[in-house]
DNA sequence: ATAGATTACGAACGATCGTTTGCTAAATGG
DNA sequence: CCATTTAGCAAACGATCGTTCGTAATCTAT
């Protein structure tokens, strides 16, 4: 009833069911996904879709990556070609925000939903969001050194509290639009992540 | 095989399913509560846990009722009595802190976890959720607006940006003791806390 | 003392879970 | 051109899900 694909079309396929995956999770949770949903939504049967991971685990990892370079994609390699400091710290918070804004995921800001799922748990799956988290983070407080090396910012700037505060900035954003619809919030964050650095709003 | 209890002892019994229910629902969220998972932990049938409460749903908004009054008595009772402005602002921000620091709930906060879980559904339990948050930013921006009458806050304090940052600073201490295991966490939001209502830390 | 209400049980319901097994059919490699 | 690999399906696996039913046992109220 079913032709075989291509190696091409078959990875289509797979990048298809990633991004299915990407969106229920963003809603539902990585622990929310389903099998037989994804195959439902995707009129494929059950062993089609598992067959190009394996496991249930393996499809949430493929997610979690899939999101992790959506976030990449979109917030971080816009402004990856500026010098580190503070121009692109700012340039960090604008996408930071409108990335959140726009509703790329359905359900919110799919890692900050992971982190909050697993964040009782253990195995492949929270360990990933931990490395993710630690790559970003690693990122925003590098660019805080070299902002406060250059003199830009004030020489007291503590890169590991700037962090702490951008994060839950970026968290609680999601959670106002997501739980509220609270369209004040992306300026809220905003005003509050520069002043966190100690930039006038 | 079980004797059947006095009105008294029912209560005990409910109670202790709800006990049980808000452990698991911290690190495991409240959809990953389990009627037979509950029933095994209590040593009770499935029928046994479920009639006291019709259904899982019911089941669920009364572990969320439950953890709402965890945190009430052991965030904002033992302030409640003080006058309101900046002192019990203080205050409420060492109770909060100390409060997620102290691992009254297994799997962090109860409020944080199912807010992050229903932010894309819908439902009674969303909306118990919302409930509980709209509460208790109630509270904080109303001694924001004493406190500034009071002339104990500069006068363009905003209560709805106090709110949201020091919501996203529970938000991000949660994560950092749960994901992180982060001990300079507590102190990080503290400062951050103080800071957002313009105390020095 | 007796009748009714209530607690909790065991058992079963259909549905769905993740996974495995054979199979077909098409694309690929020699 | 033929052998091998591979994508995907249909079907079934045991396990578990939330819920319902009937029943036994005990408390409560008359």
């Amino acid at each position: 009833m079913s032709p075989r694909k291509s190696a091409a079309a078959a990875l289509e396929t797979r990048d298809a069911i990633v991004a299915r995956a990407v969106a229920v999770a963003s809603t539902d949770g990585l622990e929310g996904l389903t099998i037989g949903r994804l195959a439902g939504d995707l009129s494929m049967s059950k062993a089609g879709v598992i067959g190009h991971f394996g496991s249930k685990e393996r499809l949430q990892l493929a997610a979690l990556e899939e999101a992790v370079g959506i976030f990449t994609r979109t917030v971080w390699e816009p402004v990856a070609s500026r010098p580190a400091g503070r121009e692109r710290l700012l340039a960090i918070c604008d996408a930071w925000v409108a990335h959140l804004e726009s509703g790329v995921f359905p359900g919110g800001c799919f890692l900050a939903a992971a982190a909050a799922e697993f964040d009782g748990r253990e195995g492949p799956v929270r360990d990933g969001v931990v490395a993710a988290l630690g790559r970003w983070r690693a990122v925003i407080e590098r660019d805080v050194r070299a902002a406060v090396a250059a003199g830009e910012l004030p020489a007291d700037s503590d890169p590991a509290q700037v962090w702490f505060e951008w994060n839950a900035f970026a968290m609680g954003l999601n959670q106002a639009l997501q739980l509220h619809g609270d369209a004040s919030a992306p300026d809220r964050a905003r005003r509050a992540m520069r002043r966190a650095i100690g930039v006038p709003g």
